[in-house]
DNA sequence: GCAAAAAGAGACCGTTCGGTCTCAATTATG
DNA sequence: CATAATTGAGACCGAACGGTCTCTTTTTGC
């Protein structure tokens, strides 16, 4: 690897928890200058904009996250229980090894009403990340352990959304107890009316 | 009412969706100057600094946002259905009369990290709307409509946080399926785990 | 209707913004 | 080791930022 190939995957490294902290509009070139070390010169050496860096930083913070949170899960032989061990890494980690939350959140709501490119991304990321547990729902229903009556793509966005609104609430108020909470929702839920059940004779 | 006051209040009204769509920072005093109609010493003469109008349009939108979520709520007679109720005006509205989506999650996930002014504003209307949602359940409770193993407090974060989620899902997704969905899996909720069982004889 | 007070326009301020460009220093290559 | 290519520093740019201040216009109260 060329020297500035590793130079510019550390202002990636280094720019990351600002964006993920501060906003795309809050991080300043300046904030940018003091957290790489490198001056302005040294930077656009690499990338042609702002937004063009705060877009590669969003898919390393993304990486990490999903990372984080699929940590492990492809081990669990039983559907229902590989949603619920991606549960409990989500509320492990409180959302990212990056500071500032969760990337999906964060970038959503900023460029929600504005910054296309960067809406974009974190659409592309909900995508991959609800295709991902639609996918072992899916699985779970082909080997019966989870009911053919769920819609894969329904459980995963419950799934996603009750995560990422517990965690907003939970950063807000400076407690983990509503992640806490609606891990013990969503694993009952799961046990209750999402695992297939030994068919009844009837 | 005063030519001042008057002003002053339209000043609020007019930039209460800027801010809401783009956010603290990304909304800028020409933006403001704009929606107004007004000059920048216009502006000035009503409000010490954005900040000020900021705090006062946040107000503003989340008291519509409140306004339109407990419409006709307090006329429901059964607390679960006051829920209910609750729960099908977010969705129906999809979170605010002020466009930009929710005026908590905005400025909740924007001062997360920055403006400790507006964080607080956040913080305070999470407070104020989930004390609300408390006093029902725990009415419920009194009236043994409402199973008095619940706790009120958790059973509101639960609440606001699904719905929180699922409005970041189908805002991304521009399509408010998620909503429905979480609509949907909250009644089922709320009928069969909260509400009051009557009194099995055993 | 007149005087005093309130309100608004807009020129002006220093600062910071994202971005460019030149040139020196460093790194890679034969 | 020399030469060419890459890399980074930092001065510089115009525009836009939030905010101030003065002066005219409008509103208010008598």
């Amino acid at each position: 690897m060329t020297k500035g190939e590793q130079t510019r995957r550390e202002i990636v490294r280094k720019s990351a928890p600002l964006f993920n902290q501060k906003g795309y509009e809050g991080t300043s070139l300046s904030d940018l200058m003091e957290a790489t070390g490198l001056q302005k010169g040294g930077i656009y050496r690499h990338f042609s904009s702002k937004e063009e860096l705060a877009t590669e930083a969003f898919d390393y913070s993304w990486g990490k996250a999903v990372t984080g949170r699929l940590d492990g899960v492809a081990e669990v032989p039983d559907c229902v229980n590989r949603l619920k061990k991606m549960i409990e890494n989500f509320v492990q980690l409180r959302a990212g090894l990056v500071p500032g939350g969760c990337p999906l959140m964060n970038t959503a709501v900023e460029a929600d009403d504005g910054n296309a490119a960067l809406r974009a991304r974190a659409k592309k990321a909900l995508q991959n990340w609800t295709v991902r547990l639609s996918k072992i729902t899916r699985e779970g229903i082909d080997k019966q352990q989870i009911d053919h009556h769920i819609d894969p793509l329904k459980l995963s966005q419950l799934i996603i959304g009750s995560l990422e609104g517990a965690l907003l609430i939970s950063r807000l108020q400076n407690t983990d107890e509503p992640l806490r909470a609606i891990k013990q929702h969503l694993s009952e839920y799961l046990e209750q009316n999402v695992r297939a059940t030994i068919r009844s004779n009837r």
